[in-house]
DNA sequence: TAGGTAAATGTAAGCGGTTACATTTGTGCG
DNA sequence: CGCACAAATGTAACCGCTTACATTTACCTA
């Protein structure tokens, strides 16, 4: 492949010549301008990226650790992460950190190791010391989906809480008043909010929470299902789950089938992140909107914005989830559904 | 960050030792390599990724071209790439494609000028002639899911027209005779060896093929649901319905649905792919695995093993599907299926 | 036409490593 | 003890590009 050398030699003009038009910095004449322009051409020239970097100090990478990639909902953040870098010729390079804090750690050594210009993080196992320890380290970071006291602008967060509440008020709506909830694992700052969220919706509409409707699940499939295992065997009276992730509600659903329910109208379900799969389910599964590619691609404009020093006009830090309605809710035993359910409940 | 020189002047030594231990290339005395590793480790030093990759001419990048990340299959292959690669200290950046001619042209461009040591490309619009054309660049390549004649080494590939067989196969079986067939995109490859293996099972079985009882859809739910739609329209009987992938069965569940049909019972359907999601539906799709994770790894190996000159026992080329049995297809009206059913139909 | 200034271009020193080759050091043996 | 040879280490060129600074060129004015 050829070199600025070879470029040089061919267009007659020096290294620094063929540098400035490659660039567009300096003066070059016209007349120089073409002649190099040509050389390059005719040579098939492609500026060797790794020289570059090495020259400016810049790689031109920001990595990106997530926790997995074939889940729904970093698979998308990828996507939207990536689509934003490319467009400004940045290039995404990931790794994943598998929910445990040495893969974590690890994960963003081997980026940092790899000289990218900036880390955008969704990390699930670090903690918050840690992060504030990083930060004036020499390579800047993101972090998505976590709030960090002493770092809020660089962080960029879903109102979980909000969430949280917007799926238990949907059936406080529509009638019903025994709800039962299945969480994310304890400890995961999103699981609590969204949590929080739910319970804020009970105090709200005067319903006394009850501490045994509620299981601590795995966001995993299996933990909706066994949830729902659990919960049916109390003897407990409820018309309506809240699952705190579309997987669990999944979960849930077949659990609830297998129990010879019939949905939805012995029971309502409702998840939380809005992933491809929820539509595909029977019922329809009614979520909450997770906007995670846009809050990656937000993320990549940060990066533009700060570390490359691109003129970016805003950058959002904060997301509000919105209710996605679908099948899988309905008012209980037929009753109707009270008249706030058809506002706008996300207003 | 510390540099080499740095190293190099703290532990007494020149540039060229501490390169020696680092690469653990040449000789060096014990003493000296302590030396060398205490001022490493004191100087918490880093080699300089960029730097090496200049002076190697080798960026320890492989590139990745998918059609998105986002759908199921590819972020599999993602992972299943990166898990490899990471292991053996290789990068991995991803580019997509789109199925479209000049995005995955601009993709491989893009990788190329990243200067990767490699691409591993799942290509959908770029035809075999343009593969061939590359053949002798400097870029070494791999392709998974199409077999490119003069490029055999080099490719990965699901036998499509097996899976396809088995998927009818698997309905012939249970007893079905009127077998509907959902197809994927005219042109794409895969859709049409999938296609193959479906009129090969129904020949097998001495079942007429019946042009009207084939759809061509897109790949996507929506094509599944006016699939289904259409077909049911005919009224032409049909007791089942093989869909091209997984994505498109769910369309069609949903879509028989609304036409009134109790799934299993009033309609089989298999499916082709088996992606996460397959799990979830209800009832649980059969379908056909594509063990996708497995074919991005093997690629992933043979880089590792022809680029990086890795020890890497062997390589397979050749992958065969399987069926995945879960409860989305039955015997037709109750009868009892035929005995070879109960066979291990992969064998 | 000389002199001054700005524009255009060139020179060369990095960036942080690798590596061919040269040089020094150490060891065994006559 | 001196020599030969291998082992250990050092020197310096190079990978392909950027950029501060130096130099040349072009043009304008007095």
């Amino acid at each position: 492949m050829a070199t600025i050398y070879e470029v040089s030699k061919r267009a007659g003009v020096s290294l620094a010549t063929v540098s400035r038009v490659m660039n567009d910095s300096g003066r070059v004449s016209d007349k120089t301008r073409a002649k190099v322009l040509a050389a390059m051409d005719e040579l098939n020239y492609r500026p060797n990226f790794i020289a570059q970097s090495l020259a400016t100090n810049r790689s031109n990478c920001v990595g990106v650790l997530v926790p997995e990639v074939s889940g729904p909902v970093f698979a998308a953040m990828l996507e939207g992460i990536e689509a934003e870098l490319r467009e400004a010729g940045k290039f995404t390079i990931f790794a994943t950190g598998h929910t445990d804090p040495d893969k974590e750690l690890e994960g963003i050594r081997f980026l940092i190791g790899r000289r990218c210009d900036a880390l955008i993080l969704h990390i699930e196992s670090l903690d918050d010391d840690f992060l504030l320890s990083q930060k004036n380290d020499s390579t800047p970071f993101v972090i998505i989906n976590r709030e960090v006291e002493g770092l809020k602008d660089r962080c960029f967060t879903l109102d979980n809480e909000h969430g949280g509440y917007l799926a238990t008020r949907y059936l406080v709506d529509q009638g019903h008043r025994d709800i039962a909830y299945v969480s994310g694992p304890t400890g995961w700052r999103d699981a609590e909010d969204r949590f929080v969220g739910h319970k804020r919706a009970l105090e709200e509409a005067g319903i006394r929470f009850d501490e045994r409707l509620c299981y601590t699940g795995d966001y995993h499939e299996e933990g909706g299902s066994r949830a729902l295992d659990a919960l049916l065997s109390l003897d407990i009276p409820f018309t309506a789950v809240v699952c705190a992730n579309d997987e669990m509600a999944a979960g849930a659903m077949a659990s609830a089938r297998s129990h010879d329910l019939v949905l939805p109208d012995d029971l309502s379900i409702v998840g939380f992140d809005n992933v491809p799969l929820a539509r595909y389910l029977h019922p329809k599964l009614s979520t909450v909107n997770y906007p995670v590619a846009d809050m990656g691609a937000m993320a990549a404009r940060w990066v533009l914005k700060n570390v490359y020093n691109r003129r970016i006009d805003s950058v959002d830090h904060h997301f509000k989830p919105t209710l996605v309605e679908r099948t899988s809710a309905v008012a209980p035993f037929g009753r109707s559904a009270d008249v706030r359910a058809r506002g706008d409940i996300n207003g």
